[in-house]
DNA sequence: GTGAAAGCGCTAACAC
DNA sequence: GTGTTAGCGCTTTCAC
């Protein structure tokens, strides 16, 4: 049914070993037999099975991107970066979505142990840093968006803890003296060293942080507008509220206007990611832009030199983030 | 360096084909064996390639979905239906966008030719229906979400000409008279049945449909805002918008917004798909669900069906769809 | 119930 | 330059 290298070879007349050589580009082949083999190719529809070559070579040329969930914008794009640039190096990406179960990501890994792909970054991980450790030591992992302490693996971040602070920052510098946050009480890394980036601006300019100016939960979207209810129905108000998230701003910033205040004005809102959506919402929203296609290039460049080098770069990255003003803080 | 069936087999003390035995369920094994095969595979962290077996049994047990774009949260709901459901059947989805390019699709494609997956559906597709049906003649196949006019292909989609009656016949039911339509001229069989839906709804109720109510142009986003604009600049404006997607009707919104007008009252908008962020916009937006889950299921089941049976079923299969009624349509 | 051996489609020595 | 052949890791007859 299916066409083989025996069946090209046969047609053309050639053995398999040069049908291979063609195949492969090497040298070692007169420019007479390559027009041939590559006739016949085209002649029977040959397609290589990847099944026999890789099983042979030992690799894939495939990196798997695993994912808590693949509806929030930011992971896709970091993909779409990936898919831009390994394709130049000559690697596929695929992509799964854990839904942030153990389960899941435990289940997508067999296409790492076996050997489907040649290696897999996390765009954030259930596995604690033991877990993570033993598996770098067997295969080529890396880290991606979030960090987990006490992982000595691979990984590319934005500065969290500096994100943080430049948010916090910008506020101050609008005038705000009254700024509360919407963090997350995860485990998540990134949200506490942006929490922590936050406190240090505040800190720093000498503006107190009451505890109700705080709320931490979870990334669930309805956080946003939990926080900002609960900060709105304080005799004090805060004048301006850092999200680390865009999706909890923009819940934060809906809840606002439903109360009637007026996001910009009354109330500053900043988000954190820079999706798409930032700019379509009404107020537009004022962010600090993870660079996306910067991240996602870089975990994958150092990967491959991982997956193809015989030593292994563990170290962890660091690409530069920036801040956007747009309507939720008065610009 | 990495264990195989045959490491496995010496440390137990029985041959590769035992071990092969308990690795697929083979009822043909004794208990005693069975036991100290699991414990030495447990013992060596023994773990099946895949190339090998895929390469033997011809089947990889791995379907590919290919999209326009994975920064669509339609598509991403739809990709999650499948890979809940297809894990059931034994399968794995794994999915790459193509960015609408024929050339990307062409070689994402490749993972079919090569024997990586067993079987591809297009969420969206460029290929022409000559193109399709000499791909579903060779290879298992199938179109979700969006149908090729002449394409004898497996597909699975809603109703979208009831669907586009729908919409309008929502707006007529609340008494509009001036109802324009937000459309796209692309090939995009989907958005010319939505339109002519529409069109039926108009014409049974009487209700004329003046040249300047239809926009049609792409479903990029600020082709929302832009009919609006046209639109309200009309001396006679409409008092109603359906659009083909929530992203347009979003951006129309927005606009409208902008405008000074009162979403809801001044203009009433649907859209179409149910995005998550219907429910997050303000005002939220009313509109025709598109059933994701249902949708993935359908075709991945009978994508399945085609690749395990010898005869090849290439109908179009129907989802029922649901009209959602929200703020921007004053409910 | 178990093992020996063939072979899935391919690449890479090795020989010529 | 080219062909022969071994073997990647696995499943599956076929004997016993």
């Amino acid at each position: 049914m299916s066409v083989t290298i025996k069946d090209v070879a046969r047609e053309a007349g050639v053995s398999v070993a040069t049908v291979s050589r063609v195949l492969n580009g090497s040298s070692n082949v007169s420019e007479a037999s390559a027009k041939l083999v590559n006739e016949t190719i085209q002649r029977l529809g040959y397609s290589p099975n990847f099944l026999g070559r890789n099983l042979r070579k030992r690799e894939t040329n495939v990196i798997l991107v695993l994912m808590p969930t693949s509806e929030h914008s930011l992971y896709m794009k970091i993909v779409a970066g990936m898919q831009n640039f390994s394709q130049k190096l000559g690697y596929d990406i695929i992509s799964a979505s854990t839904n942030a179960t153990t389960d899941n990501e435990t289940r997508q890994l067999n296409m790492l142990f076996n050997r489907t792909v040649d290696g897999a970054v996390f765009l954030g991980t259930s596995f604690d840093a033991e877990t993570l450790n033993r598996l770098s030591a067997n295969y080529n992992i890396a880290l991606c968006c979030e960090g987990v302490t006490g992982a000595d693996v691979l990984t590319v971040t934005v500065d969290d803890e500096q994100a943080g602070y430049d948010s916090a920052k910008a506020m101050i510098a609008k005038g705000h003296k009254r700024i509360a946050f919407i963090g997350a009480n995860s485990t998540a890394l990134s949200a506490i060293r942006r929490e922590n980036g936050f406190r240090r601006a505040l800190d720093e300019a000498g503006i107190p942080l009451p505890d109700e100016y705080i709320y931490k939960s979870t990334y669930d979207q309805e956080n946003g507008a939990i926080a900002m209810e609960r900060f709105m129905s304080l005799s004090e108000r805060p004048t301006a509220v850092c999200a680390v998230s865009d999706i909890l701003a923009m819940t934060a910033i809906r809840r606002a206007l439903e109360l009637g205040f007026k996001v910009g004005s009354d109330i500053s809102v900043m988000g954190f990611d820079n999706i798409s959506l930032c700019e379509l919402m009404t107020p537009s929203v004022s962010t600090i832009e993870q660079p996306c296609a910067a991240m996602g290039e870089l975990v994958i460049k150092k990967l491959i030199e991982n997956i193809t080098s015989s030593e292994k770069d563990t170290r962890c990255y660091t690409v530069p983030h920036k801040l956007i003003l747009r309507e939720s803080t008065g610009d």
